[in-house]
DNA sequence: TTGTAGGCGTTATCAG
DNA sequence: CTGATAACGCCTACAA
């Protein structure tokens, strides 16, 4: 048993630093530290040699000590609602890949759709000093302080698909009306005449804009909106099943549905099927999000593509663009990402029968 | 236009500092560093004071600095191989929980199942001064030596799931041995007799224990295992498919399938339905994971549940364990967790037909 | 081309 | 109970 050579509170391993590189060599630490940045002034033989000790002696750069110092790291904070599911997933991916390209290593946090959590997550970052934050908000964020944080700090922030609603920020979205109204007007073109609409919370742009394009496709084809067929919910499976519950029971029968989330229009197929309505014959139908599951159902399932890895790296292009001008005033800068209709059994009439 | 204190590089704000209270105060540093650790030997009429200052101008710590400090942060590192399914990201869901608990915040990174990626992955957790690593190996990763250098730091570091195979590690493991065999058990109960095993890469232990758990149900109906009934693959959607049509081209028929996957399961029921071959009249199904897709296929998928949300938690309390004693010799640890079958139509012989 | 010295914001040690 | 002082590891004027 040898003792440490000082009092160490816990059994930290010699760790070695620039300093134990200089006195090794002889040499001070101004000249350490400009070999391993690749500093202009410095001898290509002192270079060698000290690049040569460091890999012997295993040196770690304290990429935190580098940060406390020029305030700023090359990591990239994420804070997303949730990663199960594809959406989020595939947009980390864009994200991480663009970020690597430019040197930055990406950390990921949840708020499971909770602000408090959200707020925390921020918090957490910045204190990590982080070079930027990407954000897509939470379901119950209405209020936006905990983001004034990020700006004062002159960090720049970049909100992606889930942005807040007035606010002069960057962001980075996807053509979410346009998307709705293609679903919705493919529904028409199949002979779709009484189309329902199962809308998530308006208090989202998402939702909101996908609930317009179901509108604008409506007003092209010259259908008055019957309010009974639009049923706003959190777009679970469960919620998707209850609303469609709640469409067969009306009157006048539907003989389309277009949700705004793959999950409820997964809910509405499956009280369908229960019920013997056939689809797409009697009622067609078409989601949002092209989930993984979208193709595995019977029938596979009609549904709007976001471009999730486009929209992960668009969100970094747009950081990088603002860390490169830090004290450039601020232009609200906005990139929009077309959609894409996949259309699958669920809406093509003449499809097979299961 | 005011111009700011010092020469500052980029524009960085006025983020409020230890120094900036004690002077506000007339304080010393050591004064306010207390009263904001809630240390013992602090009046509470000045702790008061602080933290009223603090709170009045908004003073945000600088973890960095602390962690700079202290050499430790309160930041727990994670990787896993990638994040989409069901598994990973309800782990992580775990370890969120179970860290933000005893007052953790959580990073994670993707190693995208490449042993490079991890490695760095590993670096950059160790460079941001984590308190501890928890992984889920590569898909690819044969070599180790990269772990290495978190016990020689004195980082805890802890497997789950996917771990090395001889080194000295702490892990968390569910028991897939056990899964696999109840899984083939039961399709063994339902009267299959030719059950083929669809196989994942054999150097990951969890494969090889699915494998081996195959086998050991096998062994217990005395059925004498056949080679041409194990095929060994990646165990993508694909793979299963591939694998499946290869087994259907036998001279003698198969009666069921336990594939070490969902997604190799899905793929095989895919096969087997566009052949008109009854699932599970003709080939009952069991897979491993209880993907949330297992409850959507038609019929729906028999799969073992791997606790997940456990898995993460038990991660976190051997890390905490570890971190609370620092210079206790290494003993090796293992948590294993205890599987779940769920039975679904695919293997249930009397399952309605579709 | 190299060295010196000061500081980033925090905590720990020691002395009052 | 409080204060002065020295680190933690790195970067960067400025001087040599």
């Amino acid at each position: 048993m040898s003792s440490p050579k000082k009092t160490m509170p816990s059994a930290a391993p010699p760790a070695v630093s620039m300093a134990d590189l200089a006195r090794e060599l002889g040499v001070s630490m101004t000249t350490i530290s400009r070999a391993l940045s690749n500093h202009h002034s410095i001898g290509a033989a002192t270079k060698q040699r000290v690049l040569k000790l460091a890999k012997k002696l295993n040196y770690q750069p304290n990429h935190l000590a580098a940060a406390l110092r020029k305030g700023q790291s090359r990591l990239l904070g994420v804070v997303v609602p949730y990663i199960e599911g594809k959406f989020f997933p595939s947009v980390i991916q864009g994200i991480e890949q663009a970020a690597s390209k430019a040197g930055f290593s990406v950390i990921v946090c949840q708020s499971h759709e909770d602000v408090q959590l959200e707020r925390r997550n921020v918090e957490t970052l910045l204190n990590a000093q982080v070079a930027g934050v990407l954000v897509s908000l939470a379901r119950n964020t209405q209020e936006f302080h905990h983001f004034d944080k990020v700006r004062q700090r002159g960090v720049p922030l970049v909100f992606f698909d889930r942005i807040p609603p007035t606010e002069q920020v960057n962001s980075v979205v996807l053509n979410d009306r346009e998307g709705a109204f293609q679903a919705t007007r493919h529904l028409l073109e199949q002979g779709c005449r009484r189309v329902a609409h199962l809308a998530g919370p308006q208090h989202l742009n998402i939702y909101r804009h996908r609930r317009q394009g179901y509108l604008d496709a409506l007003a092209a084809y010259s259908i008055v909106p019957d309010e009974d067929l639009i049923i706003t919910s959190d777009m679970t499976t469960e919620d998707g099943a209850g609303a469609t519950r709640q469409l067969l029971a009306l009157p006048e029968p539907i003989d389309g549905i277009f949700a705004a989330g793959d999950s409820a229009i997964l809910g509405a197929l499956q009280v369908l099927k229960a019920q013997s309505i056939r689809v797409p014959q009697e009622v067609a139908l078409a989601g949002f999000s092209n989930e993984g599951f979208t193709a595995i159902t019977e029938p596979q399932l009609t549904s709007v593509d976001q471009r999730c890895e486009e929209m992960g790296q668009a969100a970094v292009r747009l950081f990088l663009e603002l860390a490169a001008a830090p004290d450039a005033p601020f232009v609200q800068r906005q990139v929009v990402l077309q959609p894409e209709l996949f259309v699958r059994e669920s809406s093509r009439q003449g499809a097979p029968l299961s």
